[in-house]
DNA sequence: TGTATCCGATACATTCATGCATCGAACTGA
DNA sequence: TCAGTTCGATGCATGAATGTATCGGATACA
């Protein structure tokens, strides 16, 4: 804010430096964790010196909340695209196959995500920022289903619609724990596959 | 290891200054989060000096570490004793309420849980140490669901009784993700109880 | 009680990160 | 091209955290 705010303008070679020191941040947070990384750092990585860091950004704080909010968004689209592309009937394995390569694709991501959690976890006001964007996730899914409701059944003990949404991102914030431990995607995508199908789905098949 | 070494003898005394140092590290990570702590903070919460804890400890990773393992050690005592307390036949909304009882009493808890987790994720060797815990865990969650089996039926997507216990733990670690961001420990509770009966009881019923 | 050992407090040197204040260079628009 | 402004590099002062070496008191044991 307080350096941003010397005027309206935003110079392009301005814009330039702040998307380097966002990547390089991304880059070195996901290698280290937030905790362990210092503003020098992240400037060497980024090519730049702290002069360029303290024009940019107040704290380390702001960068990261910054960064989280730009990588988040690009994930909301990308997840948005994945549950859009088909028509009104559900086909419950090819959409959870779509959001599951949207979601689980990149294990920096993941790192850099349960960082921002950590931090959000201590911080009410940015735990609501990650809550919005958790919400906005869950109304994305949850409309997906709304469309499909009578094609598709859904398990009463989760209640409405909006319920299963919520088991939905839960199941992903379960497997994202697991992918974190063993670095396993492939595992970690078949196996959210069935877990949300084993949500989802009537599972009348018993044994 | 180095400190500890002095010979095979723990004096009294040393033995309660590791353990005030433990607590305090616990509620000082709890609060400010463990990368944001440092050593002499640990220190003056315990009312001891910098000299008690380099005579303990090497660094404060190796605390963090001990720390973990005593506490983790704990939680897991009383999860199997939720579930060894009933017979053979498994009362899945009894189970679940006392099993949740359990994991989810401590925000605290949680917090330096998670932090963990952030930890483990970039060290494979401290991860090896989480996976054995959560594979300790998961056993124990298959053994009762197999002694139960006959009795109550199981999801078929789920696969054999080891997938149900897996997906009873991704369960566990979403609904955690949710508590350390809106704190609310009843709906926490309330919504762990439902995933899991949603996954482990016959889902006939549907809408 | 005496003694040898252990433990933790204190003081110190050192390294590291931070934030600021200043300066030169690049870019802007006329 | 030129003046004005913006941006980022550099140097410096400061504070904080670390690790170690040493010292005095406590503890265990005979």
């Amino acid at each position: 804010m307080t350096a941003k705010a010397t005027g309206g303008r935003v110079t392009r070679r301005r814009a330039r430096t702040r998307a380097d020191l966002l990547d390089a941040a991304f880059a070195v947070f996901a290698a280290k964790g937030f905790g362990r990384v210092s503003i020098e750092e992240v400037c060497e990585a980024a090519g730049y010196s702290r002069g360029a860091f303290y024009s940019n950004f107040d704290s380390l704080d702001e960068l990261f909340f910054a960064l989280y909010e730009q990588r988040a968004g690009l994930i909301a689209e990308q997840v948005a695209a994945a549950l859009a592309s088909d028509g009104p009937g559900l086909d419950v394995p090819a959409a959870v196959d779509r959001v599951t390569e949207a979601l689980l694709l990149d294990r920096d991501w993941l790192l850099v995500k349960t960082d921002f959690l950590v931090h959000a976890a201590r911080d009410p006001k940015v735990a609501r920022t990650l809550l919005e964007h958790r919400a906005r996730l869950r109304r994305a899914i949850a409309d997906r289903l709304a469309r499909a409701r009578g094609h598709t059944a859904l398990p009463a003990v989760l209640g409405d619609v909006e319920g299963a949404a919520h088991a939905v991102v839960a199941a992903y914030d379960g497997v994202t724990v697991q992918l974190l431990l063993d670095r396993d995607v492939v595992r970690a995508r078949a196996w959210l596959g069935q877990l949300l199908t084993a949500l989802l789905t009537d599972g009348s098949t018993r044994h």
